[in-house]
DNA sequence: TGGCTTATACTTATCCTGAGCATAATCGGA
DNA sequence: TCCGATTATGCTCAGGATAAGTATAAGCCA
């Protein structure tokens, strides 16, 4: 056994694979989550993994903003891909996408880029639940997944299939979980649901509404969104995606547009003023209906006084 | 910037690298966290990623296999790193670590591997504070991360590098937080108090305990060990360490042999019941002083019923 | 039997959370 | 000027979760 641990370390062809670098550029502009696309908005900002680059993140900026002319602030790893199946070819080496998530602010996308921000919704259009379901899918979305879970063979897998659906999709007066974009995502491409399922090779149906993406960058984007909504939870980050004054009415609609749920306005600055996440500049927000609203910055302060916890064990003292 | 969008996506060698897989393997044995170590119990087990393999996870479970004899079961991804800094060599290729967490159950290592199961906190022993700081740490620890504080050439970086010990090691009356595993390692390699930081360039100065691993080995050991404290409150993982019977108890041991710490009890049964984990086997621990405790199974169940949501947002019923 | 050990049930005070009511401040017409 | 629409902000209240501790039960062993 021995012989297994020697490790074949030079640069053999054999085992040579490329490394892509995929980006996942997210703002918040008034109550909309968009994120940076090249391509004619089928693709994300990427590019491979070079020589010369220093590290993986350093790889990433320069891929972004020579993409898209925005510089990368904020940025933390998402996940590493290397599936050859999904991306068919089977002969070719492997390629592996290692992929970010970054939180900005927007702004104008600079001459000659090919690059936009477009709205994270019309990508996943199911994801928004701030209206309720959008009426695009309110008849479709619940009957083809039932029409899924009965094309299995037999009733044991047909009921495995309903439950899987019903709770990532919160059917069944189940609750709706907005963190389980991925396992959503997942399994419309596996009722072939959706337009990469068909490009992959899934029988050819009338797929759900929602732009697709090139190669693996919606599952990215999916992955994505998932991160960032079980993030905003238990870290300040959206702060990341705010301008530099704000209203808390601001701040919760930025909240809500990621989550793509309404959260309740009282508690919900109750729990921001609790936190000591923000304090007053002593301005006021004009240029609005209703009455005028005090105006709030970020406490960078609690980033370093604190490193917030997020305990669920019964601790003991002793 | 047309051209920026064309990508060297042939395998051309200028762009290519190879790709490690690294596994942290966990168990939990009598109350003491366990890893599977190779190489003289200084290195994790790993393995280039090849072009045989069928996908990243199965190029893991086969390097595992082959090293150690031993199935993987649970795996998730963990993190992937790329700094050509920390190893050194700024002249090979790129080489970058897929480092995965698998949780498993200690077993006998099988004939003729040269791998082992060791004590985590062999590798990390100021993170286990279940009896409060180990007495070889005491003394020491304090006061060599103020004596790097002090070393800072500026007041004000003075403060910054001890208000950041002080956070991070829980001094000065704060709170220990046993989540910073990774900024614990990071900051005592900055500070040149480990062997793989002098090893790397640091000056040569009387390193904290704690044993070395080679290359990245023990930042990935401290990912996992991260992830997993963690994990365990928010999701119920605990139970692929477990026996398929085990008492509360026994349950309890584990929770705190992971996390560090101690917990309370009778909370923590609360806590074990109310979110309904498990269910009586019907009998009886025997083997042990004191009243006998009941046996108890998870309830495998709770994963296909509900989608553990975690919510931290005053949601809107409306 | 009494003492040691662990298991398990119950109590208490406090804090957090969801939900809603009430009042304040501004604007634009009637 | 007053009313209604709209948003901001303060406050209450009930229920549930949490931290901590007390009390009792059930084994073993000397």
């Amino acid at each position: 056994m021995a012989g297994a641990l020697k490790k074949d370390r030079a640069t053999g062809a054999a085992n040579a694979v490329t490394a892509d670098l995929v980006a996942v550029l997210v703002a918040v502009t008034e109550g909309e989550p968009k994120i940076m696309t090249i391509a004619n908005d089928g693709a994300l900002p990427s590019g491979p993994f070079e020589f010369a680059h220093r590290s993986l993140q350093s790889g990433l900026r320069a891929w972004v903003e020579a993409q898209t002319g925005h510089p990368l602030g904020y940025v933390e790893q998402l996940y590493t891909f290397a599936d050859r199946g999904r991306t068919g070819d089977a002969k070719s080496p492997h390629s592996i996408s290692i992929s970010y998530l970054g939180l900005t602010r927007e702004d104008k996308v600079g001459q000659g880029f090919e690059a936009h921000w477009s709205g994270w919704y019309e990508y996943f259009p199911w994801e928004d639940r701030r209206a309720g379901l959008p009426a695009s899918l309110a008849k479709t979305l619940a009957s083809r997944l039932r029409a899924w879970a009965k094309s299995a063979e037999t009733t044991g897998l047909q009921r495995q299939r309903w439950q899987r659906a019903a709770i990532t999709f919160g059917l069944d007066d189940r609750e709706w979980n907005e963190e389980l974009v991925l396992q959503r995502y997942e399994l419309l491409y596996e009722a072939g649901l959706i337009p990469e399922a068909v490009r992959d090779g899934a029988a050819a149906t009338t797929v759900i509404p929602g732009k697709p993406m090139t190669g693996d960058h919606r599952r990215i984007l999916a992955t994505g969104i998932a991160r960032l909504r079980a993030k905003i939870k238990y870290r300040p980050v959206v702060f990341e995606l705010m301008p530099a004054e704000f209203t808390l009415l601001q701040l919760q609609r930025s909240v809500e547009a990621l989550a793509g749920r309404l959260v309740h306005k009282q508690n919900f600055r109750r729990l921001i003023e609790q936190q000591q996440l923000v304090e007053e500049t002593g301005a006021i927000a004009t240029e609005a209906v209703g009455r005028p609203a005090k105006l709030f910055r970020f406490r960078h302060g609690v980033l370093a006084e604190r490193a917030i916890a997020g305990t669920k064990l019964p601790l003991s003292r002793t």
